[in-house]
RNA sequence: UGGGCUGUCGCCAAGGGGUAAGGCACAAGAUUUUGAUUCUUGUAUUCGUGGGUUCAAAUCCCGCCAGCCCAGCCA
């Protein structure tokens, strides 16, 4: 049936044996309850979804969940997933979206077959011809109130609205000037299609909804074919069931639409119709999702484009350097509920450096450096360290690392006078050098503002990494790079874009932007194994953390690093 | 004074009459050439709340409270 679904999503229960017993099986979720009693009921014999964007906007984060949620469905029941652009609405919509929601859907799931891809506007014959159907059945009008009569008409929550008096025209009627609407005899506004139900429903859906209306606009699919264009609750329905969707998953706030959903599949006499399922939306604590508010960031230069790594559209996160595999993990443990919840982005955070620490190579980096000089090292001469590439992964292979007379540390690993359990570099302590030697400091240089310029230190030959001398335990362990042979890098870590002190949004519902979100770093200084790294490579740099090389602004000349997310540390400065 | 939905640990979330899974976060200890990882341990006498039914209720019933969504010719 469906061979696009190719790529596993970790964790998901696939039968029923590996339930029992088995702490690591995550139970199943409503939805799959709900297709479980489906498919043994006889309701359906297979399953299929669909995520149905309107190519409006970029997707993000929460677009990861429905995406996750549907794909994860279809390849855990052996059925069809497709990616269906819910394009109905010319107004909004166009291809550069079409372009970048493609390529995001196809990143978080693996990749995607093009004959599972469609676009709503292919089905506008159909659409047609459903409305057709439901004149004939005297289930639809042509109305001519204006927008604002509709709306007055409509009734409000707690009254009734009243009947459109357009409401009673006959089908013949109905017919003709439905058809001459679509044949361009109308402007914009002048007449719509309405749905005959129940003008005093409690559901305000269900009080005779507009579902065509027209619009002269060029469609970035059909082009100038139409001139009417259906509304979401009527074509949506008509989608899934021309498609065969079964499961039709959805968000919360279309639970008030589903019994207009059924009613136009059940009028349009489909066999089988699908079924509407409604689950809660994602949201992070103190993060920016809301499409339109990242959209006031980018447009107000706040950030960098709709990819700037701060923020949580699927582009952005791409290029900060998560991983396909740490969104699908993330989505695994938030679950799928129908209760409002908003998770924390720690648990994102997890799930990278959960992903990254076994496939990215270890290796160091000195963002702030300062230089240290082993006296008693010979001067001119190098050796070069065999170095493991991942010590919990040996299977990564080893590398060479240049060690010699002056080495680059990080200025925060030394300290003149040190607060009580530093354990790094200080006047009279010893630490180990990473993969070298241990080293004591004997003195150290500072310049006229009191910064330190320069660490000195005396090495003890005897303590060679691998060496039996080495074995001795020291309470400190730093990073360094060789003076003589490193690369130059510069390097961006990110903070929270929101200033969490303040909450998301002021009192004029603009973003707390965090002044501190981005630093950038421009004299780092790597070791030379990184001249091999190439755009959009990660990396562990030890005792910081992960770190990505930005494939947009890094250069011949310039080597960019985005860090995905640091370490975690139990170190807490203290005050002396 | 309308309709729909939801409330289980700081966060996410199982459990749907038999006495509170799991993950994140956090804390403590062990191991450690990353203050990382790994490992162990700890963390809800209680399921929004008040009643009721029952030998037994987070689970069933009734009431209340709180939160979210709905009055586009948007999706």
């Amino acid at each position: 049936m469906s061979t696009e679904v190719n790529d596993k999503i970790n964790g998901a229960a696939d039968d029923e044996s590996a339930n029992d017993g088995n702490a690591d099986v995550l139970s199943k979720n409503f939805i799959e309850h709900e297709i479980d009693k489906d498919l043994e009921s006889g309701r359906f014999d297979h399953v299929q979804t669909r995520f149905p964007p309107e190519p409006n906007g970029y997707l993000h984060i929460g677009h990861a969940k429905s995406i996750l949620l549907n794909y994860g469905i279809a390849k855990e029941y052996g059925g069809t997933f497709n990616l269906r652009f819910d394009d109905t609405n010319p107004m909004k919509e166009n291809e550069e979206y079409v372009k970048s929601i493609t390529e995001d859907v196809k990143w978080i799931v693996g990749d995607l077959d093009k004959d599972h891809i469609f676009y709503a506007s292919d089905y506008f014959d159909q659409m047609y011809e459903c409305a057709v159907k439901l004149i004939k059945k005297g289930k639809a009008y042509v109305c001519d109130l204006s927008p604002e009569q509709i709306k007055e008409y409509r009734g409000t929550l707690t009254e009734p609205g009243k009947e459109s008096p357009y409401r009673n025209r006959s089908v013949e009627e109905n017919l003709d000037l439905f058809e001459r609407m679509k044949n361009d005899e109308f402007k914009d506004g002048e007449k719509v299609l309405r749905a005959k139900i129940d003008m005093a429903s409690p559901n305000l859906n269900m009080r005779d909804p507009v579902i065509y209306r027209i619009a002269h606009m060029h469609h970035h699919n059909t082009g100038d074919k139409w001139c009417i264009y259906p509304m979401y609750d009527f074509a949506h329905p008509i989608e899934d069931a021309v498609e065969g969707v079964t499961h039709s998953l959805c968000t919360l706030e279309f639970e008030d639409h589903r019994p207009l959903y059924d009613w136009v599949v059940n009028e349009c006499e489909f066999e089988n119709p699908p079924r509407q399922i409604e689950f809660a939306k994602l949201y992070l604590k103190n993060v920016v999702t809301g499409k339109r508010y990242i959209k006031k960031l980018v447009m107000d230069g706040t950030v960098d484009g709709w990819d700037d790594p701060r923020l949580v559209t699927i582009a952005s996160l791409r290029r900060r350097g998560y991983t396909p595999e740490s969104i699908r993990k993330f989505m695994e443990l938030s679950g799928i509920s129908k209760a409002n919840s908003t998770s924390d982005y720690a648990m994102l955070e997890y799930c990278i450096r959960e992903d990254l620490k076994s496939k990215s190579p270890r290796y160091m980096a000195v963002l702030d450096p300062v230089k240290l000089i082993i006296t008693n090292y010979p001067e001119n001469e190098m050796e070069y360290l065999d170095v493991e590439n991942n010590r919990d992964v040996p299977e990564m292979g080893m590398r060479k690392v240049a060690f010699g007379r002056e080495l680059y540390i990080d200025r925060e690993d030394f300290m003149i006078e040190p607060p009580k359990k530093y354990f790094r570099l200080y006047p009279g302590n010893e630490v180990r050098l990473m993969n070298a030697y241990f080293v004591k400091c004997t003195d150290y240089e500072c310049d006229d503002n009191g910064n330190v310029t320069t660490v000195y230190c005396t090495y003890d030959p005897d303590t060679k990494s691998g060496m039996p001398g080495a074995e001795r335990k020291v309470k400190g362990t730093i990073h360094w790079v060789s003076a003589a042979e490193c690369v130059d890098a510069t390097v961006r870590l990110y903070e929270n874009l929101v200033d969490e002190s303040k909450g998301v949004y002021d009192e004029e519902g603009n973003v707390n932007v965090n002044p501190h979100s981005l630093t950038v770093l421009k004299d780092c200084k790597l070791e030379s194994a990184f001249s091999e790294a190439r755009p959009g490579d990660r990396f562990q740099f030890v005792r910081h953390g992960f770190f990505c090389i930005d494939d947009k602004d890094t250069t011949e000349d310039e080597l960019v690093f985005n860090r995905i997310v640091s370490l975690k540390s139990s170190y807490k400065p203290e005050k002396k």
